[in-house]
RNA sequence: GGUGGGUUGGCGGAGAGGUUACGCACCGGAUUGCAAAUCCGUGAAGACCGGUUCGAUUCCGGUACCCACCUCCA
């Protein structure tokens, strides 16, 4: 069995994972806040759970995981785009939940097995809240509810600092009624336009932490296996998340795991709405950027690293699935059969128990790939380890070029009859020796974007980024193919 | 000011106290009507200064620079 090993940031190292109950390992995800389109940067947790989902699938089976990723439909950002726009929040919050699930499908990420919205367990955070004030961790002040950080004498270790170092340099907003200045809101109160929910407190809405303490518990217990979401959560959500949580079950462990994924950057500097240098997953996609390329980048970085995107790692990672999905067709008798996981590469499976390490994934997935291009042989024990492995990975649809044959298909071309009449056309010039005309296809093809090899094999063709049918068809017409 | 992380060859990017990372690009060779692809091969690194060690890019300390968090953010 694989030795899954990963950086917990509890404890900031590297620790053997060993699960709770091996028979129901249990993960919680921070998930959205749903007022608007993902942007790339969001797309990171996700993939990075992805992977570790499989992984878990993998070793200990799919039906022995349970998988929780939250929807924040209750946040001041959706009240403010529901005034803005003078829609219904909740038709706000379908809707941007609707484009998530598009958005990260298109990606290939598994959906989770569970997927509560923070207005469904209104109930359970208020008796967390409850439970919190009986015990002394919580007061309430002027329709307020405020958890008391000085209660909780390991507040801070999660992220590393103390309650007082934090005061003295930080801003931090002191609210009259606050006992200390870094308390933070369980609860708040909500006038008559926005929505709120009848408790002992008055009328009112959660504060934002609240939410995944008594999500988590409700669908995982008071003690799960592994948290994560991006380093930026660190502090103050999920230092909070865990003040909350331990002191309302003070003989439970939470989560025993914290993972952090790095941030995205772009142009060095980091993704973020203030700064808006952002683009959103949907915009990549729509630019004809298909979901396993973006998939492919971010597996170039470790997941503890800053990720920079760059139009040139695209590329590079267009070219490389492109380079697989010819592989596929030339190397498998069956290019259309599927796969079941029982022959995934050993080496690949160590990689990702090694922290998640998809870098180094790579770098195997890379050298089967040179063992496959050098063996002649059709369907080898290696070739078809390979692509079971790359099913296993989120890369089972290997065509990149499928969005630009859509737009082919729209325009009522079929380029693929094309392309092979053209080559044949090709072939028989080539033994007529008629290399003019042989040069003026392979030139034609070149300008139209459509990329051919010659093996000893015969012609192998793809599509490249700028394909263009029109300059397709009317090389067919020259040629009078 | 506090906290955490980073600095690797032209670019991207890992692991390991001592043996080729790997990919892209480049260069040489094979192959090809030409080219592409493919195959074989070469070269190229570890911010700076100290320390530990037989030996450090890898461990420890310091310096510089970069990034993030401390405020909504994955």
């Amino acid at each position: 069995m694989v030795e899954i090993r990963l950086t917990n940031t509890r404890t900031r190292k590297k620790e053997v994972f060993e699960p709770l109950d091996a028979g129901n390992i249990r993960l919680y995800l921070c998930g959205p806040t749903v007022y608007d389109r993902a942007h790339l940067g969001n797309a990171r947790p996700v993939l990075v759970f992805d992977v570790l989902v499989r992984l878990l699938h993998h070793v200990y089976g799919a039906d022995r995981v349970t998988y929780v990723r939250n929807f924040t439909d209750v946040d001041d950002k959706i009240n403010a785009r529901a005034a803005e726009t003078g829609r219904p929040i909740r038709e706000i919050t379908e809707e941007t939940i609707q484009w998530y699930h598009d958005d990260m499908d298109a990606l290939g990420a598994l959906r989770p097995d569970h997927e509560p919205r923070a207005t469904d367990y209104i109930v359970q955070m208020i008796a967390m809240i409850q439970k919190l004030i009986e015990s002394g961790h919580a007061y309430a002040a002027e329709g307020h509810v405020l958890f008391d950080v000085r209660s909780y004498p390991d507040y801070g270790k999660l992220s590393g600092r103390s309650v007082d170092d934090m005061i003295a340099g930080a801003r931090v907003e002191v609210a009259p009624f606050k006992r200390d200045p870094m308390d933070f809101v369980l609860w708040k109160p909500s006038s008559d336009d926005l929505p709120g929910w009848d408790s002992l407190w008055g009328r009112g809405r959660p504060g934002w932490h609240i939410e995944c303490s008594a999500m988590s518990e409700a669908l995982l217990g008071p003690s799960f296996d592994i948290h994560g979401g991006g380093i930026d959560l660190q502090f103050p959500h999920h230092e909070n998340e865990i003040a909350q949580s331990c002191c309302a079950h003070p003989k439970a462990d939470f989560a025993r795991f914290w993972l952090h994924n790095e941030m995205l950057q772009v142009e060095g500097k980091k993704m973020s709405k203030s700064l808006g240098n952002f683009f959103t997953v949907r915009d990549l996609l729509d630019r004809g950027v298909p979901g396993e390329v973006i998939r492919f980048v971010f597996f170039q970085t470790h997941y503890r690293k800053p990720m920079d995107w760059t139009e040139e790692k695209r590329e590079a990672a267009v070219q490389r699935l492109n380079k697989w999905a010819t592989l596929k067709r030339n190397s498998l008798s069956d290019s259309e059969r599927s796969f079941d996981g029982s022959m995934v590469d050993e080496t690949v499976l160590e990689a990702l128990g090694e922290d998640l390490n998809t870098p180094a994934v790579l770098t195997r997935l890379f050298s089967m790939e040179r063992e496959i291009m050098s063996s002649t042989k059709q369907d080898t024990e290696i070739a078809l380890s390979f692509f079971d492995t790359l099913q296993f990975l989120g890369f089972a649809d290997l065509d990149t070029q499928r969005l630009y044959r859509e737009r082919a298909v729209r325009k009522a071309i079929d380029t693929t009859a094309m392309i092979e009449a053209l080559l044949a056309a090709r072939t028989d010039a080539r033994k007529a020796r008629d290399f003019a005309r042989a040069d003026a296809i392979r030139d034609g093809f070149a300008a139209a974007g459509v990329e051919v090899k010659d093996t000893p094999q015969g012609a192998e063709w793809s599509l490249a980024p700028g394909f263009d049918a029109a300059r397709l068809a009317e090389l067919a017409r020259m040629q009078g193919s």
